[in-house]
DNA sequence: CAGTGAGCGAGCTTCCGCTTGACTT
């Protein structure tokens, strides 16, 4: 029996604040929503004011039932779940749910895990508040009849199982727009004008390399300035040296997590966050989720003398961060080390790079400003009124910069605005004096072409998205994963192309011209859109422009700060919302027909008939003959890296040359095809996938007869037991391990039982005690042939 | 895993945010 029950969101945090309360105290966890909106139905009841229908979750029960049981034999419950509106909403849905009574409740907030935060907050209880609870109710609601009203317009309108939504189909947008951004572009060129210059000082001699501020529009231009620098000479006009500082970055939130550990250790969102959690539960950093920059003055207590201690008094200014981005919500410290003073930890490689990186980032951002000088020179050329300049950067006290710099996305480099932050600091280590003069090196005129923009990376998708306020830190890494399921959007490398450019060189006053040749355009683990992300998004556009706007999630979010201060009723919110969304809906279910994409493509000049593009049920498809004509048309589906935006007739047509048949082995046909998971060969009712070497479109009988040998000896060595009473029964090896298969299901063997040992009658032991798993959701029905 | 796309109809899919394990073929 427990005085007290203390309710927090996480068992991490749950099991730290147990630590600092006495024994009077349980702490125990709600693992975030007890309650929800029912999944399979839309759960709002709109005849009744929009009404949420709450149950609690499936895997939320036996939790409810044990906080049930322990808030009624506590005197005190205290419900601590974080200060924000989901934070809010999650005590009055504990209340609800536990069926707590008011004058045993009180409700608490802290936004650092330290024992003084947390008495303070147990002196300071207050009641929940009703208002941020009704905004976040407006918040769920809304995306409930968003999501579930789109969707099913979607199955109807475009293909199954698609899903639209407030942040989802967004972030799509953004990808499909960007591509088109991209292939809209035009390209242009300048000549860029570099020199090398050297000079001697105390017998030794130096060189500069300069750069001229403006660039030429042509080749003709170029040249004309080039040869008027024939003979001239150079001379240094003036030389300005500027003091200024560079400021460290702000703590982690994750977004910017997910970014630095993306350019500086290429993870992969999901994969930071896999590996943050890990650090989080074994007590090594503070909260993963998070959109605050704030540091618990405990943290900047320990940084400074961590800094103090590695680096001396110098080094630390502690300092305040504050947030701008947009509808932060601010319940959690930023992320940082737990420990301080610890700059290294045990754990696996990775675990123990985001750490560093982690520690890094928090170290510096209490440390000094570095301090830098930087010169400019400026060059005047005998012959022209252009000049050159030179510019050099010292840096005079480092400060933060002795631990952690910040990375920047190449486009941002690109762009010109952070090039000296970026570039690595260069040095005049000689003391130049105006009036020099300079002996030219060389000279050079090179043709450089304009970029298009760069696609998204997954975390330079976070990274907008959290600009425009759209999606939370709990829901990035999940979205990214969301649009990649849906097939809107896939992950890959963008090949580049050669590209020529011109260089005209001037070296001891004579004039050459060349052709270089460079590489342009290539990337790596971008987001492209699909057929599917394209053809959705268009039709997104076309009906629903106003919830893909990208300031729709900013303009409800102002309302549900209405609704938070009291200002506004969450219905009235939603009943206006809805009741133009909703007659959108009906009017589109009404008066549109299907939306495929469909483009004729040209003739078969086999048969005459029409050839399309589409996204049909299964996805992008091709189709020979009209839907309306006496004859069935024929289908084939486009290959995984085809688009119908850019395949042409030819490709098509090849589409149609499958399956072809190759002949007869052990009395049975063989043929070649090329299937969902890529080409295969048939034969007797089995699949044997081709290596990437073969092409399905040569290949011939001896080598799929090579591929059938080849499976069959590989099933063989896989093959741990099989029986002769029942065919069906088998003991395999698998990817994880020993398992048993029968009847087209496969079944776990106990770690402790050698499957070798194992008879026939144990086999149908296993199989029959195996739990029912529920059945494959969405398996497709197939017919059975015979 | 490896088919599919006439039309019909049954039955399925789906949102965003808060939080961790259970479990894999």
């Amino acid at each position: 029996m427990t005085k007290n029950l203390v309710i927090v969101e996480s068992p991490a945090k749950a099991k730290t604040i147990e630590g600092f309360l006495g024994k009077e105290y349980t702490v125990k966890s709600s693992y975030g929503h007890v309650r929800d909106l029912n999944k399979n139905t839309l759960s709002v009841n709109i005849e009744k004011d929009f009404e949420p229908e709450y149950e609690i979750s499936d895997d939320k029960k036996a939790l409810v039932a044990e906080l049930k049981k322990l808030s009624s034999q506590a005197q005190t419950i205290w419900l601590a779940s974080d200060e924000d509106r989901e934070g809010e909403s999650i005590s009055w849905h504990l209340y609800e749910a536990l069926d707590l009574k008011h004058k045993d409740t009180k409700r608490i907030v802290f936004h650092e895990i330290t024992k003084t935060a947390i008495l303070n907050a147990i002196e300071n209880p207050r009641d929940i508040d009703m208002d941020l609870v009704a905004a976040q109710q407006a918040r769920r609601v809304l995306d409930r009849l968003v999501g579930y009203e789109l969707s099913p317009l979607l199955w109807k309108k475009v293909k199954p199982s698609l899903s639209a939504g407030r942040v989802q189909s967004v972030a799509v947008r953004l990808i499909v727009e960007r591509e088109e951004e991209i292939k809209n572009f035009q390209q242009t060129s300048a000549y860029r004008i570099t020199a090398q210059f050297s000079f001697l000082q105390d017998g030794q001699e130096y060189s500069i390399a300069a750069e001229m501020p403006n660039r030429f529009d042509t080749e003709a231009e170029a040249r004309a300035f080039v040869e008027s620098c024939i003979g001239a000479s150079y001379k240094v006009e003036n030389i300005e040296k500027k003091p200024s500082s560079r400021t460290p970055a702000p703590p982690f939130t994750t977004s910017t997590l997910q970014q630095e550990a993306a350019r500086k250790l290429g993870f992969s969102v999901a994969n930071t966050m896999r590996l943050a959690q890990q650090l989080y539960e074994s007590g090594k950093i503070t909260y993963m989720r998070t959109d605050s920059v704030n540091l618990s003055s405990l943290a900047l207590g320990m940084a400074k003398k961590v800094i103090t201690e590695n680096y001396g008094a110098d080094y630390v200014k502690t300092r305040q961060y504050h947030t701008k981005t947009k509808g932060a919500q601010e319940a959690h410290e930023a992320i940082r080390p737990t420990y301080l003073d610890q700059n290294t930890i045990k754990g696996t490689a990775d675990e123990r790079r985001l750490y560093e990186l982690i520690w890094k980032r928090t170290i510096a951002s209490q440390m000094s400003d570095a301090q830098i000088e930087r010169t400019n020179v400026n060059i005047g050329i005998s012959t022209s009124d252009k000049k050159f300049t030179a510019t050099g950067e010292v840096i005079l006290f480092d400060g933060f910069l002795k631990v952690y710099m910040e990375s920047y996305d190449d486009d941002e480099v690109e762009n010109g605005k952070l090039k000296m932050e970026s570039s690595p600091l260069s040095t005049f280590n000689f003391q130049l004096k105006e009036g020099t003069v300079l002996e030219l090196d060389k000279m050079e005129a090179q043709q450089r072409f304009t970029r298009h923009p760069l696609r998204y990376t997954e975390a330079s998708l976070v990274k907008k998205m959290e600009e425009l306020g759209i999606g939370r830190p709990s829901t990035y890494a999940p979205t990214i994963s969301t649009i990649q399921k849906r097939e809107y959007v896939t992950k890959g490398d963008i090949k580049g192309t050669v590209q020529a450019f011109n260089v005209i060189t001037l070296k001891n006053n004579k004039i050459t011209e060349k052709t270089g040749k460079e590489n342009y355009g290539a990337e790596k683990g971008k987001l492209l859109p699909t057929d599917i992300g394209v053809l959705v998004n268009r039709f997104l556009l076309q009906y629903f422009e106003s919830i893909i706007d990208y300031n729709f999630t900013a303009n409800v979010e102002k309302e549900f700060d209405k609704i938070s201060e009291g200002q506004c009723e969450w219905n009235k919110m939603i009943r206006e919302f809805y009741a133009g969304f909703h007659k959108q809906v009906v009017s589109t279910t009404e008066n549109s027909g299907k939306f495929s994409g469909e483009k004729l493509l040209g003739v078969d000049p086999a048969t005459g008939k029409n050839v399309y593009v589409k996204v049909g049920r299964f996805g992008p498809v091709a189709q020979i003959g009209d839907t309306e004509s006496e004859e069935k048309p024929r289908f084939a589906g486009l290959r995984k890296n085809q688009s119908i935006e850019t395949i042409t007739l030819e490709e098509v047509l090849k589409l149609f040359e499958f399956p072809r048949i190759l002949g007869e082995y052990e009395g049975k046909e063989v043929s070649v095809s090329v299937g969902r998971f890529g080409p295969y060969v048939k034969h007797a009712n089995a699949f044997y996938g081709l290596a990437k070497t073969d092409n399905p479109a040569t290949i011939d009988i001896e080598r799929a007869i090579e591929i059938i040998g080849e499976k069959r000896q590989k099933d063989e060595e896989n093959t741990i037991l099989t029986f002769d009473n029942d065919p069906e029964m088998k003991v395999l090896n698998g990817r994880f391990g020993p398992y048993i298969a029968y009847k087209k299901k496969n079944y776990r063997i106990p770690k402790d039982v050698d499957p070798h040992t194992l008879t026939y009658e144990d086999c149908l032991k296993l199989v029959e005690d195996a739990p029912k798993t529920a059945p494959k959701k969405a398996a497709p029905k197939r017919k059975k042939n015979s």
